[in-house]
DNA sequence: ACCCTGTTTCGACGTCTGTCAAGCTAGAGA
DNA sequence: TCTCTAGCTTGACAGACGTCGAAACAGGGT
């Protein structure tokens, strides 16, 4: 489980980016970045994230049902929010937990902020 | 080019969403959102949308040198960001201008936003 | 007509997706 | 304590999809 082995999300490379709308992103900072958007861009993926951020914290219990494939595949779908450090996964007796990473979560969405009065405002 | 022939980005399908951290995708939402994220989700087009939203326009001309890959191969992600309804192009003259759409690019970053006090901040 | 810019087509290669089967952990009952 | 069962994850595989470049094509200037 992740609860001991939390992927190190260099958040300094995420946390230091402005938003792509006020200056462009370098090729390190893409490369960190890229596989969280990455994992956001399957919708099963997308809804399981959605699910997992609009409480404070849900069992795998829960969010398997919700979906039309297999209890392998949700957990495979799982692994990859995991290892790209978006949530934090913890057993408890017989139940995993889930919950997302705020830090992470919250950097990733400055990154598509428009400020105000952008020239992308046009 | 796609001047003539914007991708219908069922805007209403995402204009209507609240931030994932606050209620739970559906199937049809996700659907629709999740490939713009995994359009995001590659390095070079990361980069490329930055490039592109971080200045009010910009031709191919600047964007192709600044990446080690082939111009084709730039061609082929600026297609992916079109298609997904990401940016516009336009054809002026001998070059071609890429601009990002701030309705749709606003939108995809609502979605990551963290209200104030949200369980998710735990 | 010729050249330049950018896109498309096509093919090779790698990666991702989803299922079945097996493995592992935790609690329940004897 | 030992075994049984339930809950989830991992491994291995086949099929689908994405990535990239070489070459061919279209649009525009001169």
């Amino acid at each position: 489980m992740s609860k001991q082995s939390l992927p190190v999300v260099d958040l300094q490379a995420v946390a230091c980016c402005s938003p792509i709308a006020v200056r462009p992103m370098d090729a390190e900072q893409a490369a960190v970045v890229a596989p969280m958007f990455k994992a956001l861009g399957d919708p099963i993926r997308l809804r399981l994230m959605s699910m997992i951020a609009s409480v404070p914290e849900i069992c795998v219990c829960d969010l398997t049902p919700a979906f039309d494939v297999s209890g392998p595949t949700i957990s495979h779908h799982l692994k990859v929010l995991r290892e790209t450090g978006l949530v934090d996964a913890e057993r408890r007796g017989t139940w995993v937990w889930y919950r997302v990473r705020p830090e992470v979560f919250r950097q990733l969405g400055a990154l598509l902020d428009v400020p105000a009065a952008t020239s992308a405002d046009a």
